[in-house]
DNA sequence: TATATGTTACGAACATAATCGTATATTGCC
DNA sequence: GGCAATATACGATTATGTTCGTAACATATA
């Protein structure tokens, strides 16, 4: 019963939101800079894209300084569970296991890894 | 090197493709009705999308008749690795370990089908 | 103080996607 | 043939997201 509007964030918002994750705070110049080594584009867009996401309330942002500092509004996991729940029921019919073995059989992936998540399926088994 | 665009499909164009893939092949009639179930919107509109599919050459048809009869022209496969990746690229750090993980815990995932998942596991692991 | 530098605010342009209305064509049937 | 039903084609509109230019303001410093 929540007031929150909770507006998916889009592509370049994501991109945003994960940098922000990482860094837990950042200047909209600290990000335009990190989304430079990947992509050309230029600063006020990054700006605009932040602003909006204030608006969106997906950040907050400490604005007492001239140089305002920005901080993720919305946690990780529950954004990376609203975007797997949303694939899951609209590419793989619904099904989590169908998208689990798809994920493992495309993507290599280390023994290490393979033992971590053989690990958690023995916790999730004994419950 | 391939000369196709490979025109990554919108988010309602997938909605198409999920049926197609089902029913292997469908009129725009018959996708509109199937659609009909879960949303509102104009026969038109359901047309028109198949067209710029078409156009984009994520499907094909037979236009012999008066009434066009369509079929998937990218495999389901293909799709979801595609948006699979970009999915943990994007939101995951690009580790399909953490998207694994997060899809287990977060779904209610059957005995049976841990089960086979660990089986899976155990596949990958005696390579 | 004046100048250069950096920052926010904001509107406008542009791109893409989605929706639908209308015109036109085909088909079956009386 | 003529009419009704149904299909396609296609342009126009609307919605949403992205990009950027410019103005206004703050800050540091020469």
């Amino acid at each position: 019963m929540s007031i929150n509007k909770n507006l998916k964030p889009t592509e370049s918002e994501l991109e945003i939101l994960q940098i922000l994750w990482q860094r837990e705070t950042a200047t909209v110049r600290e990000v335009h800079e990190e989304l430079s080594k990947t992509k050309v584009s230029g600063y006020t867009t990054t700006l605009k894209l932040m602003q909006i996401m204030f608006e969106k309330k997906l950040v907050t942002r400490d604005d007492s300084a001239k140089t305002h500092i920005y901080q993720p509004a919305v946690s990780k996991q529950k954004t990376q569970k609203q975007f797997l729940d949303k694939m899951i029921k609209g590419l793989f019919y619904g099904s989590s296991t169908q998208l689990v073995l798809q994920a493992l059989g495309n993507q290599k992936t280390s023994k290490n890894e393979l033992d971590e998540i053989q690990k958690y399926l023995d916790n999730l088994k004994n419950v």
